[in-house]
DNA sequence: AATTTAATTTGGTATATACCAAGCGGTATG
DNA sequence: CATACCGCTTGGTATATACCAAATTAAATT
């Protein structure tokens, strides 16, 4: 078999990766290999598929791609485990949601600092409605999920609302601070969501690989008076987690 | 240079396809490649970073997991086009989202056909409430914008409520077709957001190439009387779409 | 039996190379 | 000017190989 030939076999002229990952997928959706179940390695695939390691890599990426295994980095490969849902339709908290799943949520503040508005990026301030000399707390906090990393969110708050919001605790809900103690209460999101990649500082700070899948959450966040309270840039690890939204039709609609 | 050593190159431990990547990225995000506008060949940026044309592509493909750049065949990589909302927020269809942005809206039926709900698959036809042996539309749909691909979609009806959908135009709105024509008002939708990856299938029928980012909507649609209408598995792509969710807090949030 | 050390396995990074088919631009011809 | 053909460029697929560091397993020692 020459090099590049390969192309033409496998019948209907399919790459010889993708005829090897159909395969460990059927095995896995097969329930040969349960959630969290070791799947053959590289070199095994290889050997098994009559392959070179590089091609069984292609393989193994199309599958991590498709969400159906995780590679752990000189360990091996992995079944994924189920998703966690995320509701898009609710102004609750990260935590709260996953506490609705029996799973126990953790954060831990990475950077917490006030700085002029100028200094973040123009969105941002134009979201929340802040000239360029107005101070605004920047939060940055990576997120857990029964202690796995799963978010890395960077929330910005006006200053003026919530003086010194950076002093209080920050490792639950920000949205039950904000509520308790400046009486801001969270009543309207937007949401956008887009598949993107991790960055090397990003993937550091989360503490994740850097080709995991990543979904980007790009949030404002109103109260009820119709104020910007918060603009957010979030990181959510698209391996892990599902956004769900539910929608009603308004009278205003049709 | 020894093979594998480079690892250890470019200053700080940063492997070079990293490196070339931000380097990359970085003429992009500052304007010197614009929308649409031609990335250097990977073979180019080997000679111009002094790397093998495998890692270049490394480089590339990394760009192109960020939804930087779109590759195409044998062409080039071309710098990505802004991308197109999707609202969550709405019950309005597909084809009204898009004229809402100027972008022209085009269906072209893949699939038609009427099975026995045995024949989908089984959340399928939970969701719809129908029993294995009664009959299900099955509209399989490409969807584009401005003649480019956008969307695969996959849609169930239950048909003892639209009897002869399948007969009807489907190049356009469908819940158009069901509200005028079976007195069926879409009014409540529930969609689940997650990232995949097209199978071969799937590619051929969208027309993209099988590795373009993917998300996969998995949507319930019931009407005022909440009767499941509407049972789908949609492909976007996710190099060109995003998605937007408006949320307001109801009077039971707390 | 518990702990430490050594060996093996694993994915990650990288080079070099080969061949293919599709796309695009340039040139020649009518 | 329009069309057809040709050559070059491009990304796609694939092989072989090298080396590294981290993780796991096996073996040795206490």
């Amino acid at each position: 078999m020459e090099r590049g030939m390969a192309a033409t076999e496998g019948g209907g002229g399919v790459p010889a990766y993708r005829g090897a990952a159909r395969e460990v997928a059927a095995r896995i959706l097969a329930g040969d290999i349960g959630p969290g179940g070791r799947v053959p390695s590289e070199r095994e695939l290889a050997v098994e598929y009559g392959i070179s390691r590089m091609t069984a890599r292609s393989a193994i990426r199309l599958l991590e791609k498709r969400g159906l295994v995780e590679r752990r980095g000189r360990s091996g490969t992995f079944v994924s485990a189920p998703k966690i849902e995320i509701d898009l339709s609710s102004v609750a908290g990260f935590s709260s949601r996953l506490l609705r799943q029996g799973i126990s949520p953790g954060a831990e503040v990475v950077e917490a600092r006030t700085v002029p508005a100028s200094e973040i990026d123009a969105r941002g301030a134009e979201s929340l409605g802040v000239s360029a000399d107005e101070a605004v707390h920047v939060l940055v906090r990576t997120r857990t999920g029964n202690g796995e990393p799963l978010a890395l969110e960077e929330s910005h708050f006006p200053a003026r609302l919530c003086p010194d919001l950076l002093e209080r605790d920050l490792t639950g809900s920000v949205y039950d601070v904000l509520r308790e103690s400046y009486g801001l209460d969270p009543a309207h999101l937007r949401q956008e969501v887009e598949v993107t990649q991790l960055d090397t500082d990003a993937a550091e700070k989360l503490g994740v690989r850097a080709d995991v899948p990543i979904l980007r959450v790009v949030r404002v966040a109103w109260d009820a008076e119709r104020r910007p309270i918060e603009f957010a840039r979030d990181l959510y690890r698209g391996d892990r987690l599902i956004f769900v939204s539910d929608t009603e039709q308004t009278s205003e609609e049709g």
